[in-house]
DNA sequence: GCAATAGTGTCTTTGAGACAGTATTGA
DNA sequence: TCAATACTGTCTCAAAGACACTATTGC
Protein backbone atom coordinates (compact mmCIF):
# COMPACT_ATOMS: atom_id res chain seq x y z
CA UNK A 1 0.00 0.00 0.00
CA UNK A 2 2.09 3.06 -0.98
CA UNK A 3 1.11 6.37 -0.44
CA UNK A 4 1.16 8.97 -2.44
CA UNK A 5 1.46 11.66 0.05
CA UNK A 6 3.97 14.45 0.16
CA UNK A 7 5.74 14.23 3.34
CA UNK A 8 7.86 17.74 4.44
CA UNK A 9 9.51 19.78 6.85
CA UNK A 10 9.12 23.17 7.54
CA UNK A 11 10.55 25.82 9.90
CA UNK A 12 9.73 28.89 11.92
CA UNK A 13 12.81 30.50 12.26
CA UNK A 14 12.24 33.54 15.13
CA UNK A 15 14.69 36.07 16.22
CA UNK A 16 14.45 39.22 17.98
CA UNK A 17 15.07 42.43 15.63
CA UNK A 18 14.66 46.01 16.45
CA UNK A 19 12.77 44.59 19.98
CA UNK A 20 10.39 43.00 17.82
CA UNK A 21 9.70 38.98 17.27
CA UNK A 22 10.66 38.52 13.40
CA UNK A 23 10.64 35.40 11.47
CA UNK A 24 12.67 34.65 8.59
CA UNK A 25 11.40 33.72 5.14
CA UNK A 26 13.61 32.67 2.14
CA UNK A 27 13.04 33.33 -1.36
CA UNK A 28 11.73 30.13 -3.39
CA UNK A 29 14.16 28.33 -6.04
CA UNK A 30 11.70 25.81 -6.96
CA UNK A 31 8.24 25.65 -8.11
CA UNK A 32 5.52 25.89 -6.69
CA UNK A 33 5.88 29.70 -5.43
CA UNK A 34 8.76 29.82 -7.22
CA UNK A 35 10.34 33.35 -6.52
CA UNK A 36 7.92 33.77 -3.53
CA UNK A 37 8.91 33.70 -0.45
CA UNK A 38 7.76 31.05 2.63
CA UNK A 39 9.35 29.38 5.30
CA UNK A 40 12.47 27.15 4.95
CA UNK A 41 10.88 23.88 4.05
CA UNK A 42 11.76 20.32 1.81
CA UNK A 43 10.98 16.76 1.51
CA UNK A 44 11.68 14.32 4.28
CA UNK A 45 14.71 12.07 2.89
CA UNK A 46 13.96 8.95 4.01
CA UNK A 47 17.75 7.80 2.66
CA UNK A 48 19.39 10.45 4.57
CA UNK A 49 17.27 11.66 7.59
CA UNK A 50 16.92 9.65 11.03
CA UNK A 51 13.41 11.53 11.75
CA UNK A 52 12.00 14.34 10.85
CA UNK A 53 13.65 16.27 13.17
CA UNK A 54 16.79 15.17 11.41
CA UNK A 55 14.70 16.68 8.53
CA UNK A 56 14.25 20.20 9.62
CA UNK A 57 18.12 20.45 10.46
CA UNK A 58 19.65 19.85 7.28
CA UNK A 59 17.06 21.45 5.20
CA UNK A 60 17.55 24.73 7.51
CA UNK A 61 21.35 24.29 7.21
CA UNK A 62 20.91 24.11 3.26
CA UNK A 63 18.88 27.30 2.93
CA UNK A 64 20.52 28.87 6.30
CA UNK A 65 24.03 27.57 7.10
CA UNK A 66 22.92 26.97 10.45
CA UNK A 67 24.64 24.61 12.28
CA UNK A 68 22.59 23.49 14.89
CA UNK A 69 20.32 26.01 16.18
CA UNK A 70 17.84 25.09 19.13
CA UNK A 71 14.84 23.51 17.60
CA UNK A 72 11.38 21.86 19.21
CA UNK A 73 8.85 20.06 17.22
CA UNK A 74 5.42 22.68 16.81
CA UNK A 75 3.44 20.66 14.87
CA UNK A 76 1.75 18.70 11.78
CA UNK A 77 -0.14 20.13 9.25
CA UNK A 78 -2.24 18.34 6.60
CA UNK A 79 -4.49 18.17 3.78
CA UNK A 80 -5.12 18.01 0.11
CA UNK A 81 -5.43 22.06 -0.19
CA UNK A 82 -2.32 23.25 1.53
CA UNK A 83 0.22 22.39 -1.07
CA UNK A 84 -0.99 22.55 -4.77
CA UNK A 85 0.96 19.19 -6.04
CA UNK A 86 -1.34 17.24 -3.57
CA UNK A 87 -2.17 15.93 0.00
CA UNK A 88 0.63 16.85 2.01
CA UNK A 89 1.89 16.39 5.36
CA UNK A 90 3.91 18.71 6.89
CA UNK A 91 5.76 18.45 10.33
CA UNK A 92 6.17 21.70 11.23
CA UNK A 93 9.38 22.88 13.77
CA UNK A 94 10.16 26.00 15.12
CA UNK A 95 13.75 27.52 15.91
CA UNK A 96 14.92 30.55 17.97
CA UNK A 97 18.33 31.97 16.75
CA UNK A 98 20.01 35.12 17.66
CA UNK A 99 20.23 37.75 15.14
CA UNK A 100 23.57 38.28 14.91
CA UNK A 101 24.01 34.50 13.82
CA UNK A 102 21.19 34.56 11.43
CA UNK A 103 22.53 37.82 9.42
CA UNK A 104 26.43 36.45 9.24
CA UNK A 105 25.19 32.88 8.36
CA UNK A 106 22.01 33.60 6.12
CA UNK A 107 21.88 34.43 1.83
CA UNK A 108 21.22 38.38 1.53
CA UNK A 109 17.84 37.19 -0.14
CA UNK A 110 16.13 36.29 3.19
CA UNK A 111 13.81 38.87 4.64
CA UNK A 112 12.79 39.52 8.76
CA UNK A 113 9.21 39.91 8.91
CA UNK A 114 8.06 41.14 12.06
CA UNK A 115 5.50 38.81 13.72
CA UNK A 116 2.72 41.00 14.02
CA UNK A 117 2.47 42.24 10.52
CA UNK A 118 -0.68 39.59 10.02
CA UNK A 119 -1.14 41.46 6.52
CA UNK A 120 2.01 39.87 5.29
CA UNK A 121 2.13 36.58 7.18
CA UNK A 122 -1.86 36.49 5.19
CA UNK A 123 0.24 36.61 1.57
CA UNK A 124 2.53 33.49 2.49
CA UNK A 125 2.03 30.56 0.22
CA UNK A 126 1.06 27.09 1.48
CA UNK A 127 -0.78 27.52 5.26
CA UNK A 128 2.46 28.78 6.29
CA UNK A 129 0.63 32.00 7.62
CA UNK A 130 -1.30 29.81 10.06
CA UNK A 131 2.02 27.47 10.90
CA UNK A 132 3.80 30.99 11.76
CA UNK A 133 0.78 32.21 14.03
CA UNK A 134 0.93 28.34 15.77
CA UNK A 135 4.57 29.19 16.22
CA UNK A 136 4.20 32.51 18.24
CA UNK A 137 1.40 31.06 20.37
CA UNK A 138 3.65 28.17 21.34
CA UNK A 139 6.45 30.38 22.42
CA UNK A 140 4.53 33.59 23.76
CA UNK A 141 2.63 30.63 25.80
CA UNK A 142 5.67 28.65 26.58
CA UNK A 143 8.38 31.62 27.23
CA UNK A 144 6.78 32.95 30.55
CA UNK A 145 9.45 30.60 32.77
CA UNK A 146 11.78 28.38 30.45
CA UNK A 147 14.89 28.63 29.08
CA UNK A 148 13.24 28.71 25.70
CA UNK A 149 13.41 32.73 24.67
CA UNK A 150 17.42 32.85 26.16
CA UNK A 151 18.30 31.14 22.98
CA UNK A 152 17.24 34.62 21.05
CA UNK A 153 20.66 35.59 22.94
CA UNK A 154 23.99 35.20 21.99
CA UNK A 155 26.67 33.09 24.47
CA UNK A 156 26.85 35.86 27.11
CA UNK A 157 24.33 38.73 28.22
CA UNK A 158 23.18 41.12 30.89
CA UNK A 159 20.29 40.29 32.74
CA UNK A 160 18.93 43.71 31.77
CA UNK A 161 19.42 41.96 28.14
CA UNK A 162 17.61 38.70 28.90
CA UNK A 163 14.58 40.42 30.75
CA UNK A 164 13.92 42.43 27.46
CA UNK A 165 14.43 39.30 25.34
CA UNK A 166 11.71 37.74 27.69
CA UNK A 167 8.98 41.22 27.43
CA UNK A 168 9.60 40.50 23.40
CA UNK A 169 9.05 36.75 23.86
CA UNK A 170 5.82 37.20 26.09
CA UNK A 171 4.40 39.85 24.39
CA UNK A 172 4.27 42.05 27.69
CA UNK A 173 6.88 43.60 30.12
CA UNK A 174 7.86 42.05 32.96
CA UNK A 175 8.53 43.40 36.44
CA UNK A 176 12.05 43.88 37.17
CA UNK A 177 12.21 42.59 40.38
CA UNK A 178 10.38 39.37 39.87
CA UNK A 179 12.25 38.51 36.63
CA UNK A 180 15.72 38.49 38.98
CA UNK A 181 13.81 36.20 41.47
CA UNK A 182 12.73 34.15 39.04
CA UNK A 183 15.70 33.92 37.47
CA UNK A 184 17.32 33.24 40.56
CA UNK A 185 15.28 30.70 41.60
CA UNK A 186 15.17 28.95 38.28
CA UNK A 187 18.83 28.15 39.02
CA UNK A 188 18.89 28.75 34.54
CA UNK A 189 21.90 31.42 34.42
CA UNK A 190 25.30 31.77 36.40
CA UNK A 191 27.58 34.74 36.53
CA UNK A 192 31.04 34.90 34.16
CA UNK A 193 33.10 35.45 36.55
CA UNK A 194 34.42 38.99 36.26
CA UNK A 195 33.13 39.38 32.98
CA UNK A 196 31.51 43.00 33.19
CA UNK A 197 29.57 44.89 30.26
CA UNK A 198 31.57 47.29 28.64
CA UNK A 199 31.41 50.63 26.24
CA UNK A 200 28.09 52.00 28.09
CA UNK A 201 28.14 55.40 29.77
CA UNK A 202 26.75 54.25 32.72
CA UNK A 203 27.33 51.34 35.75
CA UNK A 204 28.13 48.32 33.52
CA UNK A 205 25.86 45.36 34.19
CA UNK A 206 27.17 41.58 35.29
CA UNK A 207 27.79 39.23 32.41
CA UNK A 208 26.17 35.95 32.48
CA UNK A 209 25.58 32.51 30.27
CA UNK A 210 23.29 29.88 30.65
CA UNK A 211 24.25 26.89 32.97
CA UNK A 212 25.95 24.25 31.04
CA UNK A 213 22.56 21.86 31.50
CA UNK A 214 20.28 24.24 29.89
CA UNK A 215 22.88 25.69 27.09
CA UNK A 216 23.56 21.69 25.53
CA UNK A 217 21.08 21.86 22.60
CA UNK A 218 18.12 19.49 23.05
CA UNK A 219 17.10 20.16 19.08
CA UNK A 220 18.26 16.55 18.80
CA UNK A 221 15.62 14.97 20.37
CA UNK A 222 12.32 14.61 18.78
CA UNK A 223 10.37 15.72 21.15
CA UNK A 224 7.28 18.24 21.50
CA UNK A 225 7.82 18.93 24.72
CA UNK A 226 11.28 19.44 26.26
CA UNK A 227 11.60 20.06 29.86
CA UNK A 228 12.67 23.83 31.63
CA UNK B 1 9.56 12.63 -6.49
CA UNK B 2 7.25 10.46 -4.97
CA UNK B 3 8.00 9.87 -1.59
CA UNK B 4 8.20 5.80 0.03
CA UNK B 5 7.12 6.96 3.44
CA UNK B 6 4.63 5.08 4.99
CA UNK B 7 1.72 7.90 6.35
CA UNK B 8 -0.25 6.97 9.53
CA UNK B 9 -2.10 8.21 12.67
CA UNK B 10 -2.20 6.64 16.05
CA UNK B 11 -4.16 7.82 18.91
CA UNK B 12 -3.63 7.02 22.97
CA UNK B 13 -7.03 6.82 24.28
CA UNK B 14 -7.02 7.68 28.04
CA UNK B 15 -9.82 7.08 30.62
CA UNK B 16 -10.32 6.71 34.22
CA UNK B 17 -10.44 3.36 35.78
CA UNK B 18 -9.91 2.72 39.53
CA UNK B 19 -9.04 6.27 40.06
CA UNK B 20 -5.77 5.67 37.86
CA UNK B 21 -5.33 6.92 33.80
CA UNK B 22 -5.65 4.27 31.62
CA UNK B 23 -4.84 3.47 28.27
CA UNK B 24 -6.69 1.38 25.50
CA UNK B 25 -5.21 -0.99 23.80
CA UNK B 26 -6.31 -3.29 20.89
CA UNK B 27 -5.59 -6.55 19.40
CA UNK B 28 -3.57 -6.13 16.07
CA UNK B 29 -5.72 -7.97 13.17
CA UNK B 30 -2.96 -7.56 10.61
CA UNK B 31 0.53 -7.61 10.54
CA UNK B 32 3.23 -6.80 11.64
CA UNK B 33 2.66 -7.70 15.23
CA UNK B 34 -0.41 -9.43 14.27
CA UNK B 35 -2.43 -10.33 17.31
CA UNK B 36 -0.60 -8.50 19.94
CA UNK B 37 -2.02 -5.00 21.61
CA UNK B 38 -1.15 -2.03 20.46
CA UNK B 39 -2.92 1.56 20.11
CA UNK B 40 -5.03 2.18 17.57
CA UNK B 41 -3.72 3.49 14.31
CA UNK B 42 -4.00 3.08 11.01
CA UNK B 43 -2.84 4.48 7.19
CA UNK B 44 -3.64 7.79 6.28
CA UNK B 45 -6.12 7.90 3.44
CA UNK B 46 -5.75 10.83 1.43
CA UNK B 47 -8.27 10.01 -1.09
CA UNK B 48 -11.28 9.98 1.85
CA UNK B 49 -9.48 12.32 4.92
CA UNK B 50 -9.18 15.97 5.64
CA UNK B 51 -6.35 16.16 7.22
CA UNK B 52 -5.06 13.58 9.45
CA UNK B 53 -6.84 14.87 12.05
CA UNK B 54 -9.89 13.12 10.33
CA UNK B 55 -7.65 10.34 9.72
CA UNK B 56 -7.54 9.42 13.62
CA UNK B 57 -11.30 10.15 14.15
CA UNK B 58 -12.05 7.33 11.40
CA UNK B 59 -9.47 4.97 12.38
CA UNK B 60 -10.45 5.48 16.16
CA UNK B 61 -14.31 5.26 14.95
CA UNK B 62 -13.56 2.11 13.51
CA UNK B 63 -12.00 0.19 16.20
CA UNK B 64 -13.13 1.64 18.82
CA UNK B 65 -17.30 2.87 17.83
CA UNK B 66 -16.52 6.26 19.28
CA UNK B 67 -18.44 8.87 17.53
CA UNK B 68 -16.86 12.30 18.08
CA UNK B 69 -14.40 11.95 21.48
CA UNK B 70 -12.55 14.66 22.25
CA UNK B 71 -8.86 14.57 20.57
CA UNK B 72 -5.93 16.54 20.26
CA UNK B 73 -3.10 16.26 18.14
CA UNK B 74 -0.23 15.28 20.28
CA UNK B 75 3.29 15.32 18.24
CA UNK B 76 4.62 12.94 15.67
CA UNK B 77 6.83 10.36 15.87
CA UNK B 78 8.90 9.23 13.03
CA UNK B 79 12.20 7.19 11.88
CA UNK B 80 13.49 4.32 9.91
CA UNK B 81 13.13 1.77 12.96
CA UNK B 82 9.93 2.55 14.76
CA UNK B 83 8.07 0.00 11.83
CA UNK B 84 9.26 -2.55 10.45
CA UNK B 85 7.63 -1.89 7.28
CA UNK B 86 10.15 0.88 6.64
CA UNK B 87 10.50 4.96 6.86
CA UNK B 88 7.19 5.72 8.63
CA UNK B 89 5.76 9.10 9.77
CA UNK B 90 3.05 8.73 12.49
CA UNK B 91 0.95 11.73 13.55
CA UNK B 92 -0.25 11.19 17.23
CA UNK B 93 -3.17 12.25 18.79
CA UNK B 94 -4.56 11.65 22.28
CA UNK B 95 -8.21 11.51 23.48
CA UNK B 96 -10.00 11.22 26.47
CA UNK B 97 -13.21 9.65 27.26
CA UNK B 98 -15.45 8.75 30.05
CA UNK B 99 -15.30 4.46 31.20
CA UNK B 100 -18.70 3.96 30.71
CA UNK B 101 -18.41 5.17 26.76
CA UNK B 102 -15.36 3.05 26.35
CA UNK B 103 -16.68 -0.02 27.53
CA UNK B 104 -20.40 0.31 26.15
CA UNK B 105 -18.95 0.81 22.47
CA UNK B 106 -15.62 -0.85 22.47
CA UNK B 107 -14.75 -4.74 21.55
CA UNK B 108 -14.45 -7.61 23.97
CA UNK B 109 -10.83 -7.44 23.08
CA UNK B 110 -9.93 -3.96 24.41
CA UNK B 111 -7.35 -3.87 27.45
CA UNK B 112 -7.13 -1.11 29.58
CA UNK B 113 -3.97 -0.62 30.95
CA UNK B 114 -2.67 1.65 33.79
CA UNK B 115 -0.32 4.41 32.50
CA UNK B 116 2.32 4.18 35.27
CA UNK B 117 2.71 0.22 34.50
CA UNK B 118 5.94 1.18 32.95
CA UNK B 119 6.88 -2.54 32.55
CA UNK B 120 3.47 -3.52 30.40
CA UNK B 121 4.19 -0.51 28.43
CA UNK B 122 7.91 -1.04 27.51
CA UNK B 123 6.48 -3.91 26.04
CA UNK B 124 4.83 -2.30 23.64
CA UNK B 125 5.47 -2.71 19.75
CA UNK B 126 6.82 0.36 17.55
CA UNK B 127 7.42 2.92 19.70
CA UNK B 128 4.13 3.19 21.44
CA UNK B 129 5.50 3.62 25.04
CA UNK B 130 7.27 6.36 23.97
CA UNK B 131 4.02 7.83 22.24
CA UNK B 132 2.11 7.15 25.48
CA UNK B 133 4.52 8.68 27.95
CA UNK B 134 4.27 11.81 25.86
CA UNK B 135 0.89 11.71 26.29
CA UNK B 136 0.40 10.72 29.51
CA UNK B 137 3.46 13.97 30.26
CA UNK B 138 1.12 16.39 28.67
CA UNK B 139 -2.17 15.47 29.48
CA UNK B 140 -0.09 16.20 33.29
CA UNK B 141 0.76 18.95 32.15
CA UNK B 142 -2.26 21.06 30.31
CA UNK B 143 -4.86 19.45 33.17
CA UNK B 144 -4.00 22.12 35.92
CA UNK B 145 -6.73 24.47 34.90
CA UNK B 146 -8.04 23.80 31.68
CA UNK B 147 -11.26 21.98 30.89
CA UNK B 148 -9.40 19.33 29.33
CA UNK B 149 -9.81 16.41 32.20
CA UNK B 150 -13.87 17.22 32.42
CA UNK B 151 -13.96 15.38 29.21
CA UNK B 152 -13.14 11.95 31.17
CA UNK B 153 -16.64 12.68 32.98
CA UNK B 154 -20.02 11.95 31.47
CA UNK B 155 -22.61 14.61 30.95
CA UNK B 156 -22.97 15.15 34.32
CA UNK B 157 -20.91 15.01 37.35
CA UNK B 158 -20.83 16.72 41.16
CA UNK B 159 -17.68 18.64 42.03
CA UNK B 160 -16.18 15.89 43.97
CA UNK B 161 -16.39 13.77 41.09
CA UNK B 162 -14.66 16.56 38.95
CA UNK B 163 -11.95 17.22 41.38
CA UNK B 164 -11.26 13.38 41.95
CA UNK B 165 -11.05 13.44 37.89
CA UNK B 166 -8.28 16.51 38.13
CA UNK B 167 -6.33 15.11 40.66
CA UNK B 168 -6.24 11.74 38.63
CA UNK B 169 -5.33 13.51 35.53
CA UNK B 170 -2.51 15.98 37.20
CA UNK B 171 -1.36 13.03 39.65
CA UNK B 172 -1.71 14.49 42.68
CA UNK B 173 -4.11 16.24 45.25
CA UNK B 174 -5.69 19.53 45.36
CA UNK B 175 -7.23 21.73 47.76
CA UNK B 176 -10.78 21.46 48.05
CA UNK B 177 -11.56 24.85 48.86
CA UNK B 178 -8.86 26.26 45.99
CA UNK B 179 -10.07 23.92 43.55
CA UNK B 180 -13.47 25.26 43.72
CA UNK B 181 -12.19 28.93 44.01
CA UNK B 182 -10.69 27.85 40.70
CA UNK B 183 -13.92 26.32 39.05
CA UNK B 184 -15.78 29.23 39.89
CA UNK B 185 -13.72 31.85 38.58
CA UNK B 186 -12.49 29.66 35.26
CA UNK B 187 -16.43 29.70 34.44
CA UNK B 188 -16.41 26.56 33.27
CA UNK B 189 -19.30 24.63 34.91
CA UNK B 190 -22.71 25.33 35.61
CA UNK B 191 -25.30 23.77 37.73
CA UNK B 192 -28.07 21.96 36.52
CA UNK B 193 -30.71 23.09 37.93
CA UNK B 194 -32.71 21.23 40.85
CA UNK B 195 -30.96 17.77 40.07
CA UNK B 196 -28.88 16.50 42.92
CA UNK B 197 -26.81 13.28 43.06
CA UNK B 198 -28.79 10.12 44.09
CA UNK B 199 -28.58 7.12 46.23
CA UNK B 200 -25.72 7.76 48.64
CA UNK B 201 -25.77 7.76 52.35
CA UNK B 202 -24.69 11.01 52.71
CA UNK B 203 -25.54 14.46 51.91
CA UNK B 204 -26.41 14.57 48.43
CA UNK B 205 -24.01 16.76 45.80
CA UNK B 206 -25.40 19.27 43.35
CA UNK B 207 -25.03 18.00 39.79
CA UNK B 208 -23.03 19.98 37.08
CA UNK B 209 -22.00 20.20 33.39
CA UNK B 210 -19.98 21.86 31.17
CA UNK B 211 -20.67 25.20 30.20
CA UNK B 212 -21.88 24.67 26.18
CA UNK B 213 -18.73 26.54 25.15
CA UNK B 214 -16.50 24.00 25.95
CA UNK B 215 -18.85 21.31 25.92
CA UNK B 216 -18.94 21.54 22.23
CA UNK B 217 -16.21 19.21 20.81
CA UNK B 218 -13.03 20.89 19.57
CA UNK B 219 -11.90 17.97 18.21
CA UNK B 220 -12.53 19.03 14.48
CA UNK B 221 -9.84 21.41 14.52
CA UNK B 222 -6.54 19.96 13.64
CA UNK B 223 -5.00 22.37 16.32
CA UNK B 224 -1.84 20.50 18.13
CA UNK B 225 -2.76 23.35 21.15
CA UNK B 226 -6.33 24.34 21.80
CA UNK B 227 -7.45 27.16 23.94
CA UNK B 228 -9.65 26.76 27.13
C1' DG C 1 -28.10 10.78 67.44
C1' DC C 2 -24.25 9.07 64.42
C1' DA C 3 -21.48 8.34 60.34
C1' DA C 4 -20.29 10.14 56.12
C1' DT C 5 -19.64 13.42 52.81
C1' DA C 6 -21.02 18.25 50.75
C1' DG C 7 -20.14 22.78 51.03
C1' DT C 8 -18.35 27.43 53.30
C1' DG C 9 -15.81 31.08 56.20
C1' DT C 10 -11.54 32.63 57.44
C1' DC C 11 -6.66 32.59 58.90
C1' DT C 12 -2.05 31.85 57.32
C1' DT C 13 1.45 31.49 53.97
C1' DT C 14 3.53 32.39 49.59
C1' DG C 15 4.66 34.68 45.59
C1' DA C 16 4.29 38.71 42.44
C1' DG C 17 4.24 43.74 41.70
C1' DA C 18 5.27 48.62 43.28
C1' DC C 19 8.44 51.81 44.66
C1' DA C 20 12.09 53.91 46.36
C1' DG C 21 16.60 53.62 47.64
C1' DT C 22 21.86 52.75 46.83
C1' DA C 23 25.85 51.68 43.43
C1' DT C 24 28.88 52.56 39.56
C1' DT C 25 30.08 54.12 35.29
C1' DG C 26 31.28 58.26 31.54
C1' DA C 27 31.12 62.99 30.72
C1' DT D 1 28.42 66.78 40.11
C1' DC D 2 25.07 64.86 36.93
C1' DA D 3 22.77 61.68 33.88
C1' DA D 4 21.89 57.13 33.15
C1' DT D 5 21.25 52.60 34.17
C1' DA D 6 22.41 48.40 37.40
C1' DC D 7 21.03 46.38 41.34
C1' DT D 8 18.58 45.79 46.05
C1' DG D 9 15.47 46.24 50.31
C1' DT D 10 11.01 46.26 51.67
C1' DC D 11 6.05 47.22 51.59
C1' DT D 12 1.64 45.90 49.62
C1' DC D 13 -1.53 42.95 47.48
C1' DA D 14 -3.54 38.82 45.62
C1' DA D 15 -3.80 33.96 45.09
C1' DA D 16 -3.34 29.32 47.23
C1' DG D 17 -3.39 26.13 51.08
C1' DA D 18 -4.84 24.75 55.95
C1' DC D 19 -8.37 24.06 58.98
C1' DA D 20 -12.39 24.21 61.20
C1' DC D 21 -17.11 24.79 61.00
C1' DT D 22 -21.99 24.08 59.27
C1' DA D 23 -25.38 21.35 56.20
C1' DT D 24 -27.89 17.32 54.68
C1' DT D 25 -28.55 12.74 53.77
C1' DG D 26 -29.37 7.29 55.41
C1' DC D 27 -29.43 4.42 59.18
Amino acid sequence: MPSSIICSVDTVLLTLKDNALHVALFKREKAPFKGEYALPGGYVHAQADADTGASALRVLNEKTGLASPYIEQLATFSGPGRDPRGWSVSVAYFALVPLDELLSLSPATMRLIDVSDTAQLQALPFDHAKIVGSAVERVRSKSAYSSLPAHLCGPTFTLPQLQTVYEMAIGEPINKVSFRRKMEEMDLVEPVTGAMEQGKKHRPAQLYQLKPKYAKELSVTDRAFNPG
